[in-house]
DNA sequence: CGGATTGTTGACAACGCTGTCATTATGATC
DNA sequence: GATCATAATGACAGCGTTGTCAACAATCCG
């Protein structure tokens, strides 16, 4: 039935239910896939699903149901935005195909303005499960009130790998390994490290892997070639002012991020150090702006999207309770070898 | 009272009703802010909400009222992203002061897959109205479809700017007009313009304004100074190597956004010409990438956030029935001169 | 073939809120 | 103080789904 001038009125259970010769309640099991209907059954109300374009409405669901069908995608604002784009559209496709829309809550540090901001979302609206992207899933108030509220969540990229948990991680100890390795086998001995916001638990392993490498190759430790950072680009300037204007300053900086990286760079550009043939810099993350700068950056790049796409699949199978063994995954990383590094220049 | 072990159970709108001692319609009226109820009721209603820590359930709400407290955020995907980060941030924080959730749905061109994407969205979710972020404002079969089907909605920098329509602009024209005379008074006369993609309406403008700045100087245009470009970084380098291939090359080049900028600046270091003594670059939006390059790059900075921002609020009045006479608003710009262009080096 | 079991279907009451309309309090007016 | 207008409040029926449980049909077994 068209009423003139206006929007159709949308087709409810009952019309299809009509239409198809059945009760309503066989058509919400059809719709939700529950076991005991026959095919022959399946059919007609799938027919009449088609024909009256039949869609759930979602408010009168989650009423009845007291499941939202959604999931809260949280994260760290502001923040290093060429990460959250990967995972936005990593967690935003496997929602989307698992039926399940998606609802964001930038959140600000201090933790007091965090949980805030948490509860907040949690009351606003009622999601089935959260998604905490780094370095939110490292603080324990929200971990905790998530638990005590009884949501399903889910980490990207924790510190600390909760067996119990859901939570991808990349390699980020042996991306820094590789990555120092390659520096090391371009006959780089002082090498510098910007390590990233302590507050990230890829801070910790990337500088651990920095070490390691260091020790496998019988490379002594030097403390002053290591500086603090938070990663973004004024911390990597700064880090790289001081790591530069050292007595003997290092040939090659590794930072904690691309952003860190570009700071680098820009300092190197100030003094008029060149690089690479002075000075090698190399990054983390492989964002759009590693491969815009002059020269372009050496980085590690890791596959963000696919982990916040199977960080949101392992959630939302817990949420259905069809999740298989396994919580969790480590994934792989690139080295990309670009023109920011070189061949140690012995002169 | 506490059940051991689980979540409370959130507080409904009878609890509140019986703590108050009133009906839940009078609940209804203090929370919706409706009139005809006398302080001294409001009060005892208030307590009691706040007592309980009540929190209207949204689903409920929706089902009675068909309303869903929420509006949809439609942007192209991929995309520049740091301008979608501003889009997204301004937009979320107006949302959630006017109480409203927000939805996203990235989008994909071409056409056909884009009303896929669209109608999808709407079948999926019921929203009270609909953000058209550029260029996806332009796309006269998503306005026609939201049009029918009723829907509010509003653009952020449309090509067309409909009087009937809610949208805000940034005055392009105006904004490029100031950068061409800023490059033309450093000397330049050759000024080379890379074009953006020809289905943002920001691309004719910023155009329009280059020859617009051109012709009041009393410089001719030529043709063979405009290369098309796709606001992307590929797209940049080859305009940039186009146009620096000329027999007589542009001593300024313009590009329309950054990251198109970039691609010029990446080119100019590849060819060894140098930045600014030989060859002038700026480009448009002061991205976090602006910043970054070397030399940083002279910009022209929208309030990208600002605009954002109040366009979700027109956009909720309008929902609200609450819209004043205006429905839009054009932006201030700032030009932002940074050491990628200099005076011009008459050697 | 009767009784037990399992599979399939439907009737109907929630879910927590808003909208409609009836009812009751409060003032205003003469 | 009676009458009327109006402001304040409440009773109750939806909104479109799912969950519970009862009814009925089909199959199996001895």
């Amino acid at each position: 039935m068209i009423k003139a001038g206006g929007a159709d009125k949308r087709a409810t259970i009952t019309d299809v239910a009509r239409e198809a010769g059945v009760s309503i309640k066989t058509v919400s099991r059809v719709v939700n896939k529950e076991p005991n209907v026959t095919d022959k059954t399946r059919e007609k109300v799938d027919k009449a699903i088609e024909v009256l374009g039949f869609q759930p409405n979602l408010s009168a669901r989650s009423l009845a149901s007291n499941r939202s069908y959604s999931v809260g995608l949280l994260y760290e604002n502001p923040h290093e935005f060429s990460y959250m784009r990967d995972v936005l559209n990593g967690v935003f496709e496997t929602c989307t195909d698992g039926g399940y829309s998606l609802l964001l809550r930038p959140c600000r540090f201090p933790v007091s303005q965090l949980m805030k901001d948490v509860q907040q979302f949690l009351q606003q609206v009622r999601v089935d499960g959260v998604i905490l992207a780094a370095p939110l899933g490292d603080v324990k108030e929200v971990v905790e009130l998530l638990q005590k509220q009884g949501i399903p969540f889910a980490q990207i990229a924790p510190k600390r790998e909760n067996p119990d948990w859901i939570w991808v991680q990349s390699d980020d100890f042996e991306a820094s390994n590789t990555l120092i390795d390659y520096i090391v086998s371009l006959g780089h001995k002082r090498i510098g490290f910007i390590k990233g916001h302590p507050s990230h638990g890829a801070t910790t392993l990337r500088f651990k892997g920095y070490r390691a490498s260091l020790k496998r190759h019988g490379i002594k430790f030097d403390a002053a070639l290591v500086s603090p950072g938070l990663f973004n680009f004024e911390s990597g300037k700064k880090a790289a002012q001081t790591l530069l204007s050292l007595n003997e300053p290092p040939t090659a900086i590794v930072a904690s991020n691309d952003d860190m990286a570009s700071g680098v760079i820009h300092v190197a550009h100030e003094m008029g150090i060149k690089i690479p043939e002075c000075l090698s810099v190399a990054g983390f993350d492989d964002t759009p702006l590693a491969s815009r700068l002059w020269p372009p950056l050496t980085t590690v790049k890791q596959p963000i999207f696919e982990m916040a796409s199977l960080v949101t699949k392992l959630l939302i199978d817990d949420i259905r309770g069809t999740i298989d063994a396994d919580h969790h995954e480590n994934f792989e990383f690139d080295l990309i070898v670009r023109e920011s590094t070189a061949r140690l220049n012995n002169s």
